[in-house]
DNA sequence: CTGTTTGCGTGAACGTTGTTCACAAATTCA
DNA sequence: TGAATTTGTGAACAACGTTCACGCAAACAG
């Protein structure tokens, strides 16, 4: 009848999810997972070593989701037929923007959280998840053909998926006004308009010979 | 011989903010600011209502710097006679680069504390600060002449600027090598280089149907 | 000059947090 | 069944932000 180990962490990790989004990284507590849980205290720190721990796996979890539903989204376009890159781009920037816009506590917890871990040895399976990400954009870049051999076609895909980062980010932390979403949703067009322009005319290439002091 | 009350929040925002740049949000601690101040813990809180409003001063004079060397940045070019739009750009973003990291430990904090803080009345300074950089950005767009209206070129200014915002934080999340600052720096040059060109061939005006759902 | 008022610095104290650990219960093994 | 091992427990600890009754010193009134 009682959880076995196992469901008890996925049923304490939903639990810290619910916590996280609804009032952030400051939300997650020990004794609040435990009551909610129906069991002690001690037993969190049984199942897991610390509260970062709790946090950096519902953060897993949710980046598995995000790179799921950017993989759904590439699926679905293929299935009709759409090529075109600068479609297959917003698609997946509007996969990300409701993403966001669905765990509006816990995605600001998981920048924060990123943000803050330590140097820590051997391969991040953080890092892992975030290239997936990336490679699915320069995958969608390679399909554009714009002359680009492999590694500037990776440095375009960080570039172009970094800023539609920032611009989310960036739009996402005042207010959340309807007019803050079709705001980024224009930032966002725009941007990749001009990027996939940009990228058309070789403004890859176009080095300027101003450098950083 | 003692201090000023003006003088003794100056001493305790100094403190706060090599606290900071150290350890990041976790480190400003009451009783720590108290200490290296020479008062005591009550005296900080007559000061200041609570550490958030401790950590808002801090982030206000960071901002502002940022701010100013955004403009002096501007204003060398100026005098060299450059007036180039991507030279201008790849400065302010070097300007932008350089700042962030003299800061590695307060930059991050003043982002999380700007996530988290609540929907306040009244027009926030903050936001005035930020403004003041996307100013300066549209400035340095409408000397480029890309047939671009008030709207959109605000619109383009606050796009480049939360894309290099974005680059730069998605950059620095990881470990801090010296590689790392060359890649943030390529990400940028290509964004900036793909930007102009894509603005010169009239990429901002390629709308796609695609709309989010 | 004296008594009063006002303001500020003080640090003990409160409530809440993450984390630990000695012990009890339960489960597994011989 | 008895022993051994694992798992669950909640009281206890340290550290945190924040408060507040108290005392001291300066400013003011008479």
């Amino acid at each position: 009848m009682a959880l076995d180990k196992e469901e008890m962490s996925e049923k304490v990790l939903a639990i810290a999810e619910t916590l996280l989004n609804e009032g952030g990284a400051d939300n997650l507590k020990a004794r609040t997972i435990a009551e909610q849980a129906g069991i002690s205290v001690g037993s969190v720190y049984n199942l897991f070593a610390d509260l970062d721990e709790v946090h950096r796996a519902v953060n897993m979890r949710l980046l598995d989701r995000l790179g799921a539903a950017g993989l759904t989204a590439m699926a679905d376009l293929e299935r009709q037929g759409v090529t075109d890159v600068q479609h297959r781009i917003l698609a997946m920037a509007a996969a990300y923007v409701r993403f966001v816009e669905a765990h509006p506590g816990s995605w600001p917890a998981v920048l924060a959280f990123n943000r803050r871990r330590a140097t820590r040895p051997g391969p991040d399976p953080y890092d892992a998840l975030l290239d997936a990400l990336f490679d699915i954009v320069a995958g969608v870049l390679e399909a554009g053909d714009f002359g680009l051999d492999d590694d500037r076609r990776a440095l375009a895909a960080r570039t172009l998926w970094s800023s539609v980062h920032g611009i989310v980010t960036s739009g996402y932390v005042a207010n959340s006004d309807s007019r803050q979403a079709e705001e980024i949703w224009h930032q966002i067009e725009l941007l990749v308009g001009v990027f996939v322009k940009g990228l058309e005319h070789g403004g890859a290439f176009a080095h300027a010979d101003t450098k950083p002091a």
